[in-house]
DNA sequence: ATTCAGTATAGGGTAAACCCTAAATTTTTA
DNA sequence: TAAAAATTTAGGGTTTACCCTATACTGAAT
């Protein structure tokens, strides 16, 4: 039997969960929590296996603080993080706090029971979907793009210059490697700053690179 | 039956694989491919279904063209990356240009068999190790500081110059900004280049990009 | 058939970047 | 306190970047 703990402070979810895994014969809800305290206290008495864990407990931060400590403190209880946010680098955070898997709170009910028995093995439990979001994180994507930056559309020439460009090298030099004159490298070199809205080849290049454009 | 194609410059490898595979009853190795040519004449003329790829063919940027090569013309041809590269930037860039699936060289005979059949279902294949490799990429923790490049220690003003080159500042603009004379920033400048050992601002804004000293 | 985007080329000009040597001052470090 | 590193300023020079106008060829879309 797997003793589940659920840590969520939205009170129809806990309850939705808990329905959900009450019909397995192999897991058990030992313990449902709404708040840190309760965690905290609950584990200092009841051993427990697994742990579904919503991240906003109400804040971000708590949660993984609380992922931190479950892990340390109880480092034969399991973490699963079970949330809503799909972002990448708060995976890898919540993973170096020592969660073992992460769900995404649109899962399955054959996902969620997989994930916490694969947890309960030992196993890190990740499905196509926290895969992919992975995959597509983008290293300098900047998603808090405010104001300005959309990525211009290049043509195949100003790619070429560009990433000429970031090489380091000069006009004449990106010139007597395409084999054009020196002038239609300047043309290009003018329609890359028109398009990323720049006025020299240093924000040029730094703005390429945060766009993804360059790298 | 599937029909899958090996390519891989390495002779003993591509043997290696194909005794692994040949066991299997689903599994047919079609063509067994040396070099990037071969592996453009056999698609024009043989009908394949999963395409092991090594990327390093031989070198990896061979690998990512011809990746992306035969994802926009065999779009029913399933691409899976097989390779000793573990850089979480390169598998990305490897899905990015149309892989299926990512394995590394010391992966095993029923992970190969699984992943090639997942990928000819349509569907993705990463296992654990590259979701461990994707979740420790640290955003801008090159490991792959190849030549050169170590961090040079900057001054404080040389960081300040940095910065200000980095938002598109001139020169002049910066000795304003910072109440010195137009010689002095000249100066900074010069010593950036020197430390950084780059010939010009593009190349210092990317290497210092790089490097994680600005952003 | 003709716009239109992309590419290439040219001349001429200003501003900025880049390189060299040289020296004085301040701050930091040993 | 002496030595080393950092900061500042200067003169003078070459190269490169950047801006403007203008022409012309290509291939793709209307």
């Amino acid at each position: 039997m797997i003793r589940v703990l659920i840590a969520d402070d939205h009170n129809v979810f806990v309850e939705g969960i808990e329905s959900l895994l009450s019909g397995t014969s192999e897991i058990e809800v030992t313990q449902r929590c709404y708040n840190v305290a309760a965690v905290v206290e609950s584990l200092g008495k009841v051993p427990i296996d697994v742990i579904l864990l919503d991240i906003s407990f109400p804040q971000i931060d708590d949660g993984l603080s609380l992922c931190e400590q479950i892990t340390r403190l109880y480092p034969q209880t399991n973490v699963i993080a079970l949330t809503m946010h799909d972002d990448a680098s708060l995976i890898k955070r919540m993973v170096k706090k020592g969660a073992k898997g992460y769900l995404l709170k649109n899962t399955t009910k054959s996902e969620l029971l997989q994930a916490i028995q694969t947890v309960h093995a030992g196993k890190q439990y990740f499905n196509e979907s926290i895969t992919h979001i992975l995959l597509n994180d983008e290293p300098r994507a900047k998603k808090t793009m405010v104001g300005a930056g959309l990525k211009p559309n290049l043509t195949r020439r100003e790619s070429e210059v560009l990433t000429l460009i970031a090489q380091g090298l000069t006009t004449q030099q990106m010139a007597t490697q395409l084999f054009v004159s020196a002038k239609a490298v300047e043309f290009h070199r003018s329609s890359l700053l028109m398009k990323f809205s720049v006025p020299n080849t240093a924000l040029l290049v730094k703005s390429a690179m945060d766009m993804q454009c360059i790298d």
